[in-house]
Formats: structure tokens, C-alpha cells, sequence
DNA sequence: TAGTGGTCTAGACCACCGC
DNA sequence: CGGTGGTCTAGACCACTAC
């Protein structure tokens, strides 16, 4: 890479691209080490300032993690509530994060609502792929959504893959169709719980329900998920952290 | 600095707290253009990656921001819906962030609640501060939140400095008490509006409020203000970016 | 002790800005 | 054009980990 064609983005962006290649390629597994990052200079032909610097962002997105005199890891790729940046918790106390397991209901072919087409930057009436969703916390429901994602990026889609991958979401997007989710954004709203929800969850209809609206984005902000969720917080908190 | 003491931390986080006591002592004002990065690192005898490492950091703080060619500069500090990632943003369509204007309703000495002394880290009944506001957007009342601060740290807080500074309270916690809060937790919960609140937002006893319970922190994850919010969101979201 | 990440330096060149 | 931030290098030393 020393003196490469016209250089268009810096070195060690590009550097974090052949990163990431690659880590898709399976090159490295979840907890594998890196080469140091005098061997991954050589490899690059880059020095190892510029490694660094490249690691740096990889570290701060959370792909990687270092630990000082053993070396540079890969990060376990985290579940859909982790990369959010949130995670349900305990309201009093307890501020361990309890495992989310989610329950397959729909799985189907759709064609994108106006506010879903908005959001995901695809024409109204695009293809796409409709997922609903009940989840239990220790066994109790608390929380269902509706997941719709661009059908051109997730062609072959189907409940059997969902249900495979034990339905972290986020992890399958990766693992089998190459998308990599870096950043959501969401919308939070207290809202009646209509009767359709009040069924699911078991509450009261018009009772308080947290309505989250997610977009998902992987890299150059391009969005890959819209996603709107229901959240009883009658014994939970939507919390960030 | 090139040969100080037995070193603690890294050069370039003393330079961060160098730049950080030359700020807060009024050294550069808001928009002003700092010394360039070969000026500073002459001022503390260390070399340029030096302070470009402590600059980068406050830059990704939003402490500062650089222009390429220009210079680097600082930050107008944000105020309290900005610092905490979050905005109260229109629902439907309009993007553009909306001002909220602070009403303030009470401000008293107090002891501090369980929950709060929990959160604050101060012992149960310890000196605290408490103040409620009536918060309006565009001329209509749209959330009430409870402020609860540690007495030690605000010493002479009224209502009179809070009017003052326009009701804008992470500017004033940070000019007048020198307490910059750099990092903040939100927990969020749907809630049936009780009486109060209800009378207070205009909306029926019962109806969905979002309950936002945040806990802001200084430097050194000190934390600093406790504080829950009421937010009717049947106009307007709150926004996570 | 050897190998890793973490810090720091001095100097180089580039891209952008404003005059 | 000179000054700024942005990138890149080569080499040094330190702190931590494992053996």
C-alpha cells in the first residue's frame, strides 16, 4: 500500500476496510486474537501508528476490544438490544441485563407503508420483509414489535432462518446477509395499548404501553431496518446506558 | 512538563485537564479559536500528537470542534435536552428540533429520597435541591420534570439564578457552579398520568405520559443531578440521535 | 524474559483556508 | 502564499501479561 494509486480516503481507513474484510471472511472468530499490530503494519504495508489508528475506530465501534500485554480480539457480535445502546432492566435494584427471548409470529412478504418507505429510503410499495415479534423476560411477555427490512437486501428471509439464528435479529443480518448494523436512532412515545396489543401482552386495553420506533443504519448511514416496538413497563424500564 | 514528577495519568490527559481549567477559566470564550496545535504544545512542552490526542478527545466530547485550514475552536455548550442525546422533535414529518421553554415552578431546599440518594451516591436525607418545571413547546405545556441536586455542590442555587440563566440548567450548573456534566442515564417507563400530572400537562388523569428517570454525570462518573420527567407525547416524540 | 498494547516524540507531507 | 488541521512514518520507552 506503500505507494498506491491516487489516494482517495486515508490510509488507515483503508486499513479498516481490509479489517473488516477480513473479519466477514471468517478470518478471525468471536474472542480470536489479532496479529499484533506490528504484523498487521507489515501485512498492510502501513506503519504501525496507522494500524492503530485504524483499530482505534474499530474499538470504539465495538467490533474489536484490546487487552494490554495479550493483544487485540474480536468482539461477540452483541444482540439487537445491546447494539441499541439500550437494554429492558430491572426497574428497582437488580441492574443485571436479563436475557430478551423472542417468539417468532409472522414472517412474511410485504410492501412498504409510506412511513416505512420514508424511513428506509425505498419507493411506497418497495418489497419488503414483515417480522412480528412477541418477547419474554424470565418467561413473562413484555414486550411485542413489527420488523420490516428492504427486501433487496434480504432476499432469502424466511421464518426457518429466524428461528435457526435462536432470533437475534441483528446477528443474523450479519452473519448471512452481510449486513452489519453500526448505529440506530429511535423515537419513544407512551401510548394506549390497542386492543390487538392489550391481547398480546396480556394487559388492559388503553393501558400505558412504551412505543419505540427504531431505524437501523449500517455504514455510510444507509438504513437497512425500520422497527416498532411495544413495551409493557409495568416491572421494566427501557433503560440507556 | 517534559520530565514532571513521577507520571500519573498520560501527558495528553493532563493536557486535557489543562485545557479543560484554561476553559472554564474564561481563557477562550464560546466560538473563539484556540492557540493552533504546535502553539499549545509549546505551552506545555510536549510534542503536537501530544495535544492532538487530548484535542481529539474533547472534540469527540463536544467540548470543541475543528474546522481543517481554520483552526480549532470552542463549543457552544449545549443545553439540557442536547447534552443528554436527545430532542424533543415533531413526530410526523418536521425534523427541525423545537425550542423548549422552561417554566420553573418551585425551587427548595430538601432532604434527599431513598431513590435519590441511591442515584446521587449521598447518604439518605443528605442537603439536596429540588426543583420542578413546567416545560412548553411552542407556547404549549408538554412536560413537568423533578430536579433533585446535592446541596454541597450548588450551594447558592435559587430560583432567582435560574431565571436568570433562562432556564437553560447544564449551562448554569456549568458557568455559575463549575459542574459540567459530560455524560448522562435514562430510564424510561410508559405511565398512567396520576392527578397531578395530569392536571398540571392539561391531559386526563390516566392517560400514557413517558416517565424519563435520568441520572447526569461530571467527570469521573460523578454523578451530579437526579432527575424524572413527564412528557406527553400524543404531538411530540422524544428522540434518541 | 519476551511479546503485547499504550504513550510520546520529531519530522514529513498533504488538503484546505484566507489573504 | 503561509498557516491551519489531517495523515503518516520510524523509532523510542513504558506497563502489563504470560511463561
Amino acid at each position: 500500500m506503500k505507494h498506491a494509486a491516487p489516494r482517495r480516503a486515508p490510509l488507515y481507513q483503508q486499513v479498516k476496510i481490509l479489517l473488516l474484510e477480513a473479519l466477514e471472511s471468517g478470518e478471525w472468530l468471536q474472542n480470536d486474537v489479532l496479529p499484533s499490530e506490528f504484523e498487521l503494519a507489515a501485512r498492510f504495508e502501513v506503519s504501525q501508528g496507522t494500524v492503530r489508528k485504524a483499530l482505534d475506530e474499530l474499538v470504539t465501534e465495538r467490533v474489536l476490544y484490546r487487552r494490554q500485554g495479550k493483544g487485540t480480539f474480536v468482539a461477540a457480535y452483541l444482540d439487537e438490544w445491546d447494539r441499541a445502546g439500550f437494554v429492558l432492566s430491572g426497574f428497582n435494584r437488580t441492574q443485571e441485563v436479563e436475557k430478551v427471548q423472542p417468539e417468532l409470529l409472522t414472517c412474511m412478504r410485504a410492501n412498504a407503508s409510506e412511513e416505512v418507505s420514508e424511513a428506509l429510503g425505498v419507493r411506497r410499495g418497495a418489497p419488503v420483509v414483515f417480522v412480528k415479534r412477541l418477547l419474554r423476560l424470565n418467561g413473562r411477555v413484555m414486550a411485542m414489535d413489527d420488523v420490516v427490512l428492504p427486501g433487496d437486501l434480504f432476499d432469502g428471509l424466511d421464518s426457518r432462518k429466524i428461528r435457526q439464528n435462536g432470533g437475534a435479529l441483528y446477528e443474523l443480518y450479519h452473519r448471512v446477509f452481510g449486513v452489519r448494523v453500526v448505529r440506530t436512532r429511535e423515537q419513544l412515545r407512551a401510548e394506549p395499548a390497542a386492543s390487538d396489543e392489550a391481547r398480546l401482552l396480556g394487559v388492559d386495553k388503553g393501558s400505558p404501553l412504551l412505543c419505540v420506533t427504531r431505524v437501523a443504519y449500517a455504514a455510510e448511514d444507509k438504513p437497512v431496518e425500520w422497527r416498532r416496538s411495544w413495551i409493557n413497563t409495568e416491572q421494566h424500564a427501557y433503560s440507556s446506558t
